[in-house]
DNA sequence: TATGAATGAGAATTCATTCAT
DNA sequence: CATGAATGAATTCTCATTCAT
């Protein structure tokens, strides 16, 4: 019972740090105001995490995880390579569209700690770019995409692209729904896959 | 002739903090730092600049102003749309490859700003997107482009894709040549433009 | 037989502390490191001592009994004042040089102690004093050792070089026996106490 | 005369520091409290030392520097070793009275300090045991001193008596002269040393 | 008795900024 | 204009001690 009750610590601790670092930034959050939101003492923080580093990055890890583990369950349900990019499209922008403070960390946050950090960090992209490159290969191997693309570069182009209209998003403090793209940001791509 | 020596000692310590930024991240370069690369004392650093974050600012607009001046440029040399765009992505990559330094900064130093002075850098880039845009309109009217395509979504899918692949070209320290990427980034997105 | 058991945790706890202390010094000792190395939990120490203090206190107190006991006994052991006295050197060279770790506390961590709890630490120090000016007192009066020597101050002087020697074999981490240096010690002192 | 000041300063620091740990022991001084006493921001404190280690390490130097330097000086003054022991013995005890807190450092800090940084301190205080070696055999070999002893034993023993006089006048806060043990100290040395 | 998670006061150190020279 | 010593607020992290179980 005591782990329940720790799991469910480490999480307060790790919620508090996404509104915390979503509203300061990291530099600008303080250890001090993490352990407040989260109704903890200051040591206790250093219980769960070795130090403010280690607190970012197991909130970045827990972010992409679920990129990587929902983008590649959306691969295994649809068939058709069209349908799978269209559901790595509307699953991106509907992650990301979830929850605007998580959205700004991985947006925002994360690209600059990329600087220090980035052999996780990239790897994991990294990983995220190579899920969506296997659904353009499997689209040039059935002919519904162009064959004369380099995959790897694909991937870029469209991570490209959801990337900058999730940021645009982020950073327009507009109320609109991400998802709402989904369609515009599918045609886009799908233009530039297609055999025309 | 001491505006002058002046400007260049501006110039100086915007250099050295180009230098630092890229390698240490805005928080981890330090004042003394960029003064001593800048071989001038710690104090003077504030007789042209009112603090640590205006050089930073400084920095961003002399790079944003670049991009926007020599787009502006390169519009009007070019008079056909397809040209314009593909000058834009060249411009773009070329920009980004010539100063590595520079280019940290932009694409990942400039992100994690963004969250705290947003209201100016993202105008910038607001600026450069309109640019892009224009030329969007342009090849619509012309009957160029596919004309059911809003400019200004299109404007963001196109800084997507030369984003990422600058963010990729800048984070993967390779050696190759951004450049190098022109045709097949401006083969995507016209894919995505063209009537077909 | 709860006592038993109680006293052995006490001893278990105590022995951890000699361990620590002589590896780390008092300051950089652990609570914590104390209790895994005695393989009893962090708060069980607060059920045998009333704080961190009480533990380095109650290892002294351990250590100076042993000195002042087993000098007691050697004292009514031997009858010749001279004889006294060389049990005396022998006895304390071979109790600090059993111990590397029990020397290091009662050496280098209880000089350092000495400054702020010395009303009782010096206290020991001075009951084992007088036992050795208890040896002196009678050599004198048999006539054995020079009468115009204050036996308070012989005391000290005796104590002093038999405290630089362990001292020194404890600094230099040499491989030797401390005992071995008994009778250069007595011969030195006999020297300085003799009727010449 | 920038230079003047900071000598100024980093001695005013290092008195503090001297007045601080004789009071509250190394480890019970604070940073702040140094600099407060000596009158200064305690940021100054870090123009001038590395860290608080550093201080504590400047002032053992300055403290074995004149023990050793006096030690010197006095030892080319007179010529007979009889005479120049005389001289070391009242020499150390008139320095280590003259200051009851730089004492202390000496007697009482410097011993739990030897346990971590004894590289240094060991070395000084080696350095401080030739001087008093060359001494013993000066005498040793003008037939003044017995022949039968070792000259490195001899001037641990020697010290040990020192020592422990300080140590004993440093915690024994009677208002006594130190220097005034010097015959009686010098005596009981004399005895061990003479051909008898 | 025994545990060990939680506490929170406290300390060292950094660094942007100022200002007397 | 230029300097760089001095400042002191602010922050991370440690660890003795407590207390609910």
């Amino acid at each position: 019972m005591a782990r329940q009750i720790d799991g469910k610590k480490k999480e307060r601790i790790q919620d508090a740090a996404v509104v915390e670092i979503a509203h300061w930034g990291y530099y600008q959050t303080t250890v001090a105001r993490i352990a407040k939101r989260a109704g903890v003492a200051d040591g206790t923080i250093y219980l769960y995490f070795k130090n403010k580093e280690e607190i970012l990055y197991s909130v970045f890890e827990r972010a992409m995880g679920r990129f990587i583990n929902e983008g590649r369950a959306s691969l295994e349900k649809s068939t058709g390579a069209k349908e799978k990019l269209r559901n790595i499209v509307e699953l991106h922008l509907t992650l990301v569209g979830e929850d605007r403070d998580q959205a700004i960390i991985t947006q925002v946050e994360l690209r600059h700690s990329l600087h220090f950090m980035d052999q996780l960090s990239r790897a994991q992209v990294g990983e995220y770019l190579e899920i969506i490159g296997k659904a353009v290969v499997q689209g040039q191997e059935s002919g519904e995409f162009r064959a004369d693309l380099d995959p790897v570069f694909a991937a870029k182009a469209i991570f490209g692209v959801l990337d900058e209209m999730a940021t645009d998003w982020v950073l327009s403090r507009r109320n609109t729904r991400l998802e709402s793209k989904t369609s515009a940001v599918f045609d886009f791509i799908w233009a530039g896959l297609r055999v025309c």
